[in-house]
DNA sequence: GGAAATTACTTTTTT
DNA sequence: AGTAATTTCC
């Protein structure tokens, strides 16, 4: 030991037992099943800097991975708040970060270009759209975004094409596809996010010397996030543990809460936790019970609701402080009324001395935001939304970017394809499929083509205007800064000039000028980790690549906090609202249809319910509108699974004003009894009306159809579905 | 080649 | 309803 007892005492101040236990636990593999709001982040870094702070490893020689950037720049913040330590040689870093890193230090080994480019979901399915054209393949029979998730998921299966099993046609074609694709990426020098992954896998597999090195270097391994990983990560991550017999038995630290794993749709396995147990033979398994965020009341719901799911690890959360408020439950006459109440009580909590920073309204899919947003606007409320469309991932910054890119690299066929023509030039269809007709024939990128075109005479004024463009930026760009060249990538290809003519292109034209002061900051930010001749190109397109979204306008403002439920794990605030907790919403409608899906929703609600600190909101409509159709829907039965006695109910107001109605019109005159002049035939019940079936339980009147004597009505039993029933013979009672 | 009209989509999402 | 993508029309 190496450092004082006081210092060390210091850092480990404060920690319960259990955290204790975990922060200190000996070199062997361990699993640390942290609930919600039990300390997890502090967790880890404590483990990271006491580690270290007692001399048994250097900071350089443990390897730390989380799934956001967020998360790992949290830890390497709070990190550098407990030590006096540099960071900057730590691998500490998303999987994909650290992928790439290790990439770009071997790219020969790989059999990678040195400025690979890295492909986004987008370009990845244009690069497949692409080349199914090339193939000839039918994309009516085999969707792109089809075959697409298909490649993704057998790279994340660690699967490459010829390992895949296909018995029959179909597959056999998408197994085709699949190698194709690999193929044009290799050819072309990109790589997608899987790949990352996969091609890191197999260089340490195949590489015995850089395995070794890298083994020999990370003695420990910490995993955060562990629910999420997928079968490829966890492949990853035995691999630098070194499972093998002549190899060294690295430690991983693996922290998780199965009852949080809430992205199975994307390939995670929380399986990999058991898996983890046996492979590793763990036998320290530590649970983080205590959790130091919320009021009982809150965690009793979140308890309640999670204890329905069966297959859990088991832990049960606790909280020494009160029981606090009970969770509110308001039940919403439509969509636009649950609007009106939230804004109401946002506007309530506001005036007695909430900032609105401390409320957060969650919700399950973007969609629902909208009408939430509209009532905040017209009552201005200050709101931000996270999520939807990243600065990275806006069409005026992927046209600029992909001048950068061809900067780097003009044979980077997907950048040269984005903008061949954009601004336009003259290079049309047909044009271009002259051009990559061309390209297929001699086996060279569009851009070798492209010249060859231009040396043979005839290539065409567009395209030999383009030729001549990118030289002139290359040459341009040559010994000045990166700001420098984003200024010119902008401004010589004619991008600004177009936005400026465009109607509405202001904001485009303000995204540019950003897109420069995001140049001018990564410079600054990483100056020192550049080589000096470097202009840090290469390093920028791929910060780009890598970390789309964490760009937040006017993030200092007070403002309420709108995001998806799954935006919002690992967060948590004052003031939880969640709504539309209809069946069909919450429990997605889809999610009945997989398997397990009905668990990872439930696991949903737990990870929503357990955000709040002091007051929680949950609220449903008896209708909304939803895809330009209004749906009468039922109280969630999440909402079912919370006790009574932590409820209180606030209850709709007598009837909505009219003018609340004003955005679907005819929709909500009060629920209409249906009497239409043609139709005579009195339609017992009313449309909306909560009625309840002696066989299917509650459930809601959605429309009918037939005459008095043969009348057909259809309600929405929620978990048993839509139904029609026989107006004769349905025993169907008010409920 | 570019604008206008039509059609298809709509759970969650990081990298 | 709202938007993105694609097709049609000039």
């Amino acid at each position: 030991m190496t450092t004082s007892n006081a210092s060390q005492d210091s850092l480990l101040t404060g920690l319960n037992n259990k955290q204790l236990e975990a922060v200190t636990l000996p070199h062997q593999s361990a699993l640390i099943l942290a609930g919600a709001g039990s300390g997890k982040t502090r967790v880890l870094t404590t483990r990271i800097a006491w580690l270290i702070q007692t001399g048994q490893v250097s900071p350089t020689g443990l390897l730390a991975v989380t799934f956001t950037n967020k998360a790992a720049k949290e830890m390497l913040t709070r990190l550098t708040a407990m030590l006096p330590i540099n960071t900057r040689g730590m691998w500490v870093g998303t999987f994909h970060g650290l992928c790439n890193r290790l990439l770009r230090a071997h790219h020969r080994e790989a059999l990678l270009p040195a400025t690979f480019q890295i492909l986004d979901s987008a370009d990845q399915l244009s690069a497949i759209k692409r080349l199914m054209k090339v193939m000839n393949v039918d994309d009516e029979k085999f969707p792109p975004k089809q075959v697409m998730g298909y490649i993704n998921s057998c790279k994340e299966e660690g699967l490459r094409a010829h390992s895949v099993d296909a018995y029959d046609p179909h597959s056999q074609r998408m197994r085709e596809i699949f190698e194709e694709y690999d193929k044009q990426c290799q050819r072309e020098g990109v790589v997608d996010f899987a790949e990352l992954l996969l091609r890191c896998y197999e260089l340490l597999s195949r590489d015995t010397n850089i395995r070794k090195h890298y083994q020999a270097r990370f003695k420990y391994i910490l995993v955060d996030e562990f629910q999420d990983t997928n079968k490829l990560q966890y492949m990853w991550l035995k691999l630098f543990a070194g499972m093998g017999k002549e190899e060294p038995n690295n430690c991983i630290f693996a922290v998780g809460d199965d009852d949080q794993s809430i992205y199975a749709f994307r390939g995670a396995r929380v399986g990999n936790m058991r898996d983890f147990e046996v492979d590793f033979k763990v036998q320290n398994i530590v649970k983080l019970e205590e959790n130091y965020r919320s009021h009982s009341n809150i965690l009793d719901a979140a308890n309640a609701i999670i204890s329905n799911n069966k297959n859990r690890l088991g832990k049960n959360l606790w909280t020494s402080a009160g029981e606090g408020e009970p969770v509110r439950v308001y039940q919403a006459y439509n969509d636009i009324d649950e609007a009106s109440f939230i804004v109401d009580e946002v506007k309530m909590l506001h005036s007695d001395g909430w900032a609105l920073n401390d409320i957060a309204l969650l919700y399950r899919s973007n969609a629902q935001s909208r009408v939430i947003e509209h009532a905040l606007f017209s009552n201005n409320i200050p709101y931000r939304v996270y999520g939807g469309l990243r600065f990275f991932e806006r069409a005026e910054i992927k046209h600029a970017m992909a001048y950068l890119r061809l900067i780097n690299n003009p044979e980077d066929d997907v950048a040269l394809l984005r903008v061949i023509n954009f601004p336009t030039r003259g290079i049309g269809a047909r044009s271009l499929e002259q051009l990559q007709e061309s390209a297929r024939a001699q086996d060279c990128s569009l851009w070798q083509a492209a010249i060859n075109k231009v040396g043979n005479g005839r290539p065409g004024k567009g395209l030999e205007g383009f030729v001549s463009l990118i030289k002139q930026i290359q040459d341009d760009a040559k010994g000045i800064t990166l700001t420098e060249m984003t200024e010119i990538a902008t401004t010589m290809s004619g991008l600004k000039n177009f936005y400026q003519l465009e109607k509405e292109g202001e904001d485009r034209i303000a995204n540019l000028d950003e897109l420069i002061n995001a140049a001018v900051s990564f410079m600054n930010n990483n100056s020192d980790a550049l080589e000096d001749n470097s202009s840090g190109l290469t390093e920028f397109l791929t910060h780009a690549s890598l970390e789309a979204g964490e760009h937040q306008a006017d993030v200092g403002a007070d403002a309420l906090q709108m995001m998806t439920v799954h935006a919002a794990k690992g967060l948590e605030f004052k003031g939880v609202f969640i709504s539309g907790l209809e069946e069909g919403l919450c429990p997605h409608e889809n999610s009945l249809y997989e398997n397990n899906g009905l668990e990872e929703e439930r696991r949903l609600m737990y990870v929503a319910v357990t955000r709040a600190r002091q007051r929680l909101y949950l609220s449903h409509a008896q209708s909304r509108m939803l895809h330009g159709q209004i749906r009468y829907g039922i109280a969630s039965r999440f909402l079912d699974e919370i006790p009574d006695a932590l409820l209180k109910r606030l209850n709709s107001k007598p009837a909505p004003k009219p003018s609340m109605s004003s955005h679907y019109d005819n929709s909500y005159q009060g629920a209409p009894t249906v009497s239409s002049s043609e139709q005579k035939s009195a339609m017992p019940w009313k449309i909306g009306q909560a009625v309840t079936h002696a066989k299917f339980g509650q459930g809601v009147v959605v429309s009918y159809e037939g005459n008095a004597s043969d009348m057909r009505i259809q309600i929405n039993f929620g978990r048993e579905g839509l139904k029609w029933l026989a107006m004769e013979y349905a025993k169907l009672e008010k409920a």
